[in-house]
DNA sequence: AAATATGTACGATATTTTTCGTACATACAA
DNA sequence: TTGTATGTACGAAAAATATCGTACATATTT
């Protein structure tokens, strides 16, 4: 059954994991911000993405409160594997040089990711 | 003017970057193995692309040959800062440590990572 | 109680992206 | 010279996404 969002879908489903739990205007409220579409389009696509059971959601009160049902890891690990294959040409490490050079990280960012590269050979 | 390309022109893309420079029907054959779509339509498709300004084409043989008008590198950085900001929350480390952790990285690649690094933290 | 605010449902429309059919030109083989 | 293969052009349809209007229900004010 796994469903890949749309682009609108994945902007919903971040502020969703942001907060947890969520109701149409709690989504509609931070998505006007960078957005200009109505309410009723908010509400319509969150009920489209209950139908492909993206989300699930709580109606006992008058106003539906939405979880999601894919985690952020899946949708992380979905996109990354298309950018991958669509303009990285496969190359996993290419992808991450390619972020590494962009985005100045901080120093303390990058000595994480040295640890991190450090347990992985570890524990090859 | 900046024309974000979209899925299947980032399919074609990727062909024409690969070899250089393309005729429909490289590019078709190729796609061939993956999609079943008709040779018309990635034909239209790419004179879609021409109309964005995604390709160029010479057009003095009956053949024409398309080039691609954006760099790879422009692509990605696209598509890397759109999935950094829609399902990474905006931390671009975060990401490179997930792609290194479900891609398992060769020691080659990870000490060519590592490398990469050391070099980052010396030229700042 | 009447007016106002806030909520869902959902069909219809708009927009974007993809696919295809058909017309037509030209190269090339029989 | 007549097929057959291979090209382009391009309108139109199909499919996928996104947007909105309207109806209707239920809280909450006044």
């Amino acid at each position: 059954m796994e469903m890949k969002p749309t682009e609108s879908e994945l902007e919903i489903l971040q502020i969703i994991w942001e907060k947890g739990q969520c109701s149409v205007r709690d989504v509609h409220e931070v998505l006007e911000k960078t957005k200009d579409a109505g309410y009723t389009t908010t509400l319509k696509l969150m009920q489209i993405m209950h139908d492909k059971g993206l989300v699930e959601r709580d109606t006992t009160a008058k106003t539906h409160l939405y979880k999601a049902l894919i985690t952020r890891e899946q949708a992380q690990n979905t996109a990354l594997d298309k950018i991958i294959s669509t303009v990285f040409n496969g190359s996993s490490s290419q992808l991450v040089m390619q972020v590494l050079s962009n985005n100045q990280a901080s120093k303390e960012e990058l000595d994480m990711i040295k640890n991190y590269l450090d347990n992985l050979e570890k524990n090859n």
